[in-house]
DNA sequence: CCCTCCATTGGGAGCGCTCTCAACCCGCCC
DNA sequence: GGGCGGGTTGAGAGCGCTCCCAATGGAGGG
């Protein structure tokens, strides 16, 4: 690859006349060579690697309307994407995805709460063709920008039905929280325990209250003081743990809605000299990467298929761009990815 | 904001015909409205307003030949951008600074060893203006290809000497890595510790590299056998611990070169029944969120303020691009942020 | 009162590319 | 042998915007 001197790059009309044909031709070679003659190819081909030629992305955007860009917009002002695996690895997916389909990614991250109108000027000004967003809370303005932007987008993780703005479905890709709750809780059911916690997340987020409402399913007539909210964080978990422990000191399984409220409860229940899982069995929730490993006794967890879920957002949305380019502009449906148990010695 | 029923957005042009000028006024008062009457100005205002009128980007860039975004590079094929909350909380910074100044951040993931080809491909094809780049490894092609692609360039972290492409220098922010560890280690000296042995990074990493070099300014005549290598993770640093104390039984301080591995190590230094700081004083580095504060002990450690070095780098970066456009093309000139001693009961 | 000068404004030329459409050329069929 | 059709190619018109430059008009000085 030739050296970039800036301010001097080659076009699609130096490369035309160093082959030797019209711009047009020029272009269809570059674009594929359908419906070009062989010789006239490989011609404009030499030419384009002899002079190092790279469209121009501003021109070709300007005449065929796509920008061949998709942003992600994470709508978390807080702290939590810093201590959280769980969007890196789906950013990790969704990047895979994307540059396989010669696709860039446009980050955008909200800075606080006036920042929405920034995002929303942002995806209606034509800068990329699609948006993938994760929008966590209820009150997120989110679902309706992208809708006002006019642009498809695919959600990560289910909207709450408030944010939902109305008849048109907002298309999402989420993990099957309920039934992985499901699947934790029978499994503390099934070992015999009896009185099984439940330490939830905050109730406005709809992961959180999936995975309360799998809990229920199995335990419809549980106690409710064997319930505690936490907000998905260490301290948080340490804190429900504790007032379990005040509650119901009879406790004998805990649930945790992730595994950073997992390991907090473990903490208290080590400062305790309770025993995991002897007295109390513990199973967390997403078998984040460091964490349920690394804790003592490693954890027993639902695993989701995070960065698969990225890859599937990303799908869904090239999907609709390609539909929306051939007219049909149907939104994609939304997918629910399953979720399985991972046994390690927690529970 | 009105909403924009996709492939009809007002231009210019509407505009200018609303307000009743030519599309050159309305222009000028879309970029800022100088050396336009103020009547008409309000003219063209409302007339924006009314139309809900938003730039063609392309278009604009097309002339300009600006494209208001910056590349961020990030070329960490593996897993550790996962567990590591350094690049999130630099993103986070950049990501601030980049909004402050109505630049877009594309994030450029390398997606393994033959992925730089498409990164060249992509920063020299005038999609963004400039490029923000994490290169870790000394083996790393990038300094060569941001040279190459003829676009200003900063580094997170020092490159290391081999990878620089010559004489011009990479600019780059990085934290005091040296000066950190000689804090830490003369707190150990300082507190009577006479068998202080070091847990270092990769000898890949500058960083690692640097904070060892900081180790030996403060203790020239150490012992080599008090020196184990690990590769900045919770496991390594573990298995680090655990020859050290094989070798020298009789270690009374360890200063680790991040807190991953510090934690680590401090597992197995539990596991073996030795007691921290009394029968060991150790240390870390980092300062990392959730990690150095959870541990138990909490760990004396070293903080750095990674999200200010973000925004750095692209203070710097938006100043290259400033004197880039008035003529000027000076590369902007490294910066080392200080780094501090946070003192908890670990040491 | 006329002329000069400066502050505004408008006209128009492109930025580099895609895409429609007409022109062309060839082989084939009648 | 002439006409027709399909496959190639080229010419030209924009996409929406910025910016150069010329035109305009009013203020101020002589």
């Amino acid at each position: 690859m030739p050296e970039q001197s800036p301010g001097s790059r080659p076009t699609l009309e130096a490369v035309a006349a160093r082959a030797g044909v019209s711009r047009a031709t020029a272009s269809r070679v570059v674009n594929g060579g359908d419906g070009v003659r062989k010789p006239l190819v490989d011609k404009v081909r030499a030419a384009v690697d002899e002079l190092g030629y790279i469209p121009n992305h501003a021109a070709r955007t300007l005449v065929t309307r796509r920008t061949g860009a998709v942003a992600v917009v994470i709508a978390e002002p807080e702290i939590r994407i810093f201590s959280d695996p769980f969007f890196s690895q789906q950013i990790r997916g969704i990047s895979k995805e994307l540059t396989a389909h010669d696709t860039q990614l446009v980050l955008l991250l909200v800075e606080g709460p006036g920042d929405f109108d920034r995002i929303a000027r942002y995806l209606s000004g034509g800068h990329v063709d699609g948006a993938l967003a994760f929008s966590l809370h209820t009150d997120d303005a989110l679902p309706e920008i992208t809708r006002r932007a006019g642009i498809p987008a695919v959600y990560g993780g289910r909207p709450s039905p408030t944010a939902d703005p109305g008849d048109q479905a907002v298309p999402f890709v989420d993990a099957d929280n309920r039934g992985g709750a499901r699947l934790a809780v029978r499994l503390l059911k099934d070992l015999g325990r009896e009185r099984i916690a439940h330490i939830c997340g905050p109730p406005d987020q709809t992961s959180a209250m999936d995975r309360l409402d799998g809990y229920r399913d199995v335990l419809p007539d549980a106690d409710p003081a064997l319930i505690a909210e936490g907000a998905f964080t260490v301290e948080s978990g340490a804190r429900a743990m504790t007032e379990l422990l005040e509650r119901r000191p009879g406790l004998d399984a805990v649930f945790a809605a992730n595994d950073l409220m997992a390991s907090g409860a473990l903490r208290v229940l080590r400062e305790r000299g309770i025993s995991v899982p002897e007295q109390v069995a513990l199973v967390g929730f997403d078998d984040m990467d460091p964490v349920a490993k690394e804790t003592d006794p490693p954890l027993t967890t639902i695993n989701q298929d995070i960065e698969g879920q990225g890859r599937l957002m990303a799908r869904l949305l090239l999907g609709a761009l390609d539909r929306g380019r051939a007219g049909s502009g149907t939104t994609p449906a939304s997918v629910i990815t399953s979720t399985t148990l991972v046994r390690r010695a927690s529970a």
